[in-house]
DNA sequence: TTGAAAGCGCTACCAG
DNA sequence: CTGGTAGCGCTTTCAA
């Protein structure tokens, strides 16, 4: 069995003490080879030498164990192969590498008691902050968070009862308001709100601000929502749209990705044409919106501007110690066929 | 500044040992509440207690200082952004999660350069193995893992030249087999190979598999490979395909997951229908499969299978120092609307 | 400019 | 059945 190199090794083998070669580890070094440290140029780089000559890889453990931090973030997100999710974590993923961080990916699922057993997870192995998208408003989960100050950025969805996290948001009240005119605008009138019976802040934030529109518009008449669970399967919701249809319905605002892709595929089945049959605006964009004909209308948000700024604010609250505060998005409407005007 | 609550506080808490409340942490415990070690039913319930009221979280760092395994195993792929990788990962998650290890994900983004970054990283985090899709053949980038016997399990692609480690690859000849012949059964001659100029142990076998393929069927004068960029533009795409139909291509065969989607988009920007323009058999299954008409013929991994069998023979190398094996996935063909017989 | 040594939180061995 | 204690690899103070 092969041992581990220590540096206890690196140091004998430089003929020097541990705590130089540690200084060492950590030093940056001009362009004549002089550490910033204080450290001589040679024992330097007779350090730099042993460290090479045997392929020394110092233990994050036991920095970690020793000094406290770990140089690791977590992100915490519903589920990591999904999309929008996993486009947003190779972002972060990139800058922390640029930053000197390492990233620690998990899902929840979608499911609440997950997060808790991942934050666990995140916890035992050491995070100097935590990015989450949480699956659901209770707050309950990050007790072990707030017991250990360890800092929280939620990405995305809010869970209002927990205090001292930052957030960055999107505006969701502007989201809807994008929508619905757009679809009004176009001259649809009965336009329904399609989304997940979950117990999200995003998802509330847009059922109501959905609503909200449609009065504005002397519309509360036709308003309508309708909800499918999660996990719901193409037949249900085959069955959900004919339903709308014989029931008249012109328009979805579906302010989720994962079902505008659904549905898509869902009036593909049908055999229902878009926008003809029912018009539709969608919200994030999927690499799938560039092949489907008609280009579907949706709530855009810049998954790289969402990652840079949630990992900016994290690294605020990790090295300058900064409060957590709000930052809001301005969601923007990208234009497709699926939302023209009705032909008559 | 809140101080971790460490080991000591619960063994003060209850009024034990360090000794007690660690062999307690790692016990299973039967019905009656009684552990499997050596620890008294009474004392154990009063550890729990305190465990609880102290809301400990062990430190993963610290255990693995101590005990030499960190619990962690590494997931390495090209991009945890694409969807066929991002699949595995989730799986593989699952999968460690139910076992008790943690798993760290990370990108090579296809640059060589940056697994052996990518590796330190894993190193000085501490993984007791690694799952690596590796990003090109050169096998100087693991020499860290050789130094440290790290298990490591090679998936969907092969460094030849690295010893002891598993793999997991695809039949990718049968795989061409019944690409090629699909074509040719429906009619195709002129059947081309679209492919990324990459240097990875798959990608060239898919190419001299087509080259086969193409010769067992005598029909080797218009066999033909064509070769685009890993960051190929849609605009040098839809070139070389114009180009490909000027000269009188038939159909592709396109043995990557993220170039098919691109001809794809490629072919409608083009207003080229599939397959009475081009037909196509693709590599890999893709979300979006479901809604673009017709269905893309392909050839089928089962990403479950293959993060499920990958993760089994890393944690028989991990746990029973299992030696290096290799294993064969085999390829299923799945027939759409995009390779049927050519309309004359 | 350098080295010695005291911990960091945990495990595992050994003595009771 | 239980507790004391010597490390694990590293950082960091303190002395030299």
């Amino acid at each position: 069995m092969k041992r581990r190199v220590t540096i206890k090794d690196v140091a004998n083998e430089a003929g020097v003490s541990t705590a130089a070669v540690s200084l060492v580890l950590h030093a940056r070094f001009d362009e004549d080879g002089n550490p910033d440290c204080r450290i001589g140029k040679e024992t330097a780089a007779k350090i730099l030498e042993a460290i090479d000559r045997l392929h020394y890889i110092p233990s994050g453990a036991a920095a970690q164990i020793s000094n406290g931090r770990s140089g690791n973030i977590g992100v915490i997100t519903a589920d990591i192969s999904s999309n929008f999710f996993s486009d947003i974590c190779r972002h972060i993923e990139n800058m922390a590498f640029d930053a000197g961080y390492n990233t620690l990916f998990a899902s929840t699922d979608e499911k609440p008691e997950r997060l808790e057993k991942v934050i666990y997870s995140m916890i035992r192995l050491g995070v100097d902050g935590l990015i989450i998208v949480p699956p659901s408003t209770d707050a309950s989960a990050l007790e072990a968070l707030e017991d250990r100050d360890i800092p929280v950025v939620f990405l995305e969805r809010d869970i209002p009862d927990y205090q001292g996290a930052s957030r960055l948001l999107l505006d969701n009240a502007e989201a809807c308001r994008l929508a619905v005119n757009e679809l009004y605008d176009e001259g649809y009138r009965r336009i329904e709100h399609l989304s997940f019976d979950m117990d999200i802040s995003t998802i509330k934030e847009k059922e109501s601000g959905y609503f909200h529109e449609m009065e504005k518009l002397g519309l509360s008449s036709l308003a309508k929502t309708r909800k499918v669970s999660q996990n719901v399967t193409m037949a249900e919701l085959m069955e959900v749209i004919s339903q709308a249809k014989t029931e008249g319905t012109e328009a979805f605002f579906i302010p989720t990705n994962r079902l505008t892709i659904q549905t898509i595929t869902a009036l593909a089945k049908l055999g229902l044409n878009v926008p003809d049959d029912i018009a539709i605006v969608g919200f994030d964009r999927h690499k799938f919106f560039d092949v489907y004909t008609p280009y579907i209308s949706h709530i855009y948000q810049d998954t790289k501007e969402l990652a840079g700024r949630s990992f900016d604010m994290l690294v605020d609250m990790i090295e300058n110690k900064a409060p957590g505060r709000l930052e809001m998005l301005k969601p923007q409407l990208i234009k497709g066929g699926s939302s023209i005007k009705k032909s008559l």
